[in-house]
DNA sequence: CGTCCAGGTCTAC
DNA sequence: GGTAGACCTGGACGC
């Protein structure tokens, strides 16, 4: 193991970083390439570098984030690997105005000591594909093919050039992925083809039009591009669906909510909507 | 065994 | 604009 980096767990405005409740986020950021094991906490994923993966281990280590490689690499490497690793941990995100918002709110009240961030993958092109896997399926089925994907990426997500080049007959008989393959080869086949730049997606550009960008993607409809969204640290949209739904009024003790009611209740968060409605679901994720 | 449906989307009215 | 039906898969049910 090899020292990657050692940075503090703080935001860009000074605020504490939780670095389990970065990690448990958040189930996409669980599905394979990634690991976790536990006691003491690490995240483990595969990062591909030129023809090799190399593994990378996260901890939490005396309030800092310290990422330790599985050999020895390159500055370069190291340099790419870093900042990737800072952007999936939102170290350079600036929760504050989430914090102020929430302040006098006694639901939020564990919030604040580091809640918040929704853990990304590398790349904009992972969360897309992963969120595709998880629509109109069991999870069950979403870690299968999450799984089938990194095994085709031997340890770590495939690129666009890899999906692009692989045989629907993989999509369809080793991942088992049905009707989604065709979504994913397609946006694999742009993306490659340099006519798609899903990664501009993330910032320099406002919430309407990554939504609408999102949303001509195939296999992604309201859901995905809110769930997209979430991922990118876009949080004024709410992700609903058919485990939220039922969760927001299982904690509220409602027997059922329409859509446009829970939005509204949220409505006073503003453009962190999203962010509060996912903390109240995913509060019992972990214990404090 | 058949039906239903799970962290939805698309197409055709 | 809203809604019905189809869609891959596989696990959970009822019969």
């Amino acid at each position: 193991m090899t020292l990657l980096f050692e940075a503090p767990l703080r935001g860009a405005g000074g605020e504490p970083i939780s670095f389990g409740r970065t990690v448990y986020s958040h189930g996409c950021a669980q599905l394979p390439p990634a690991t976790l094991l536990e006691s003491p906490l690490t995240y483990r994923r595969g990062f591909r570098i030129g023809k090799g993966v190399i593994n990378v281990e996260m901890q939490e280590r005396g309030g800092n984030l310290r990422a330790r490689a599985s050999e020895r690499l390159r500055s370069r490497d190291t340099a790419v690997i870093v900042s990737t690793i800072r952007r999936m941990f939102r170290l350079d995100d600036d929760l504050s105005g989430f914090y102020r918002r929430i302040a006098a709110d006694e639901r939020f009240a564990w919030v604040t000591c580091g809640a918040g961030r929704i853990l990304a993958s590398p790349s904009v092109f992972e969360d897309v594909v992963k969120t595709i896997c998880t629509t109109n399926c069991a999870w069950s089925a979403t870690e299968r093919m999450t799984q089938a994907l990194s095994d085709l990426g031997e340890g770590a997500f495939p690129d666009g050039a890899l999906l692009a080049r692989t045989p629907d007959s993989w999509y369809r008989e080793v991942a088992r992925m049905g009707y989604r393959g065709p979504y994913v080869r397609t946006i694999a086949r742009e993306v490659s083809d340099g006519r798609l730049d899903l990664e501009s997606l993330r910032d320099g550009i406002a919430d309407a039009e990554v939504e609408r960008a999102l949303l001509a993607l195939p296999g992604i409809g309201p859901y995905g591009a809110a769930h997209v969204m979430q991922l990118l640290g876009r949080h004024r949209q709410l992700v609903l669906d058919s485990w939220t739904r039922p969760k927001y009024c299982r904690l509220m003790g409602k027997k059922k909510a329409a859509d446009s009611t829970i939005r509204r209740s949220f409505a006073r968060y503003g453009e962190y909507a999203g962010l509060a409605f996912w903390l109240l679901l995913t509060r019992d994720w972990i214990e404090d």
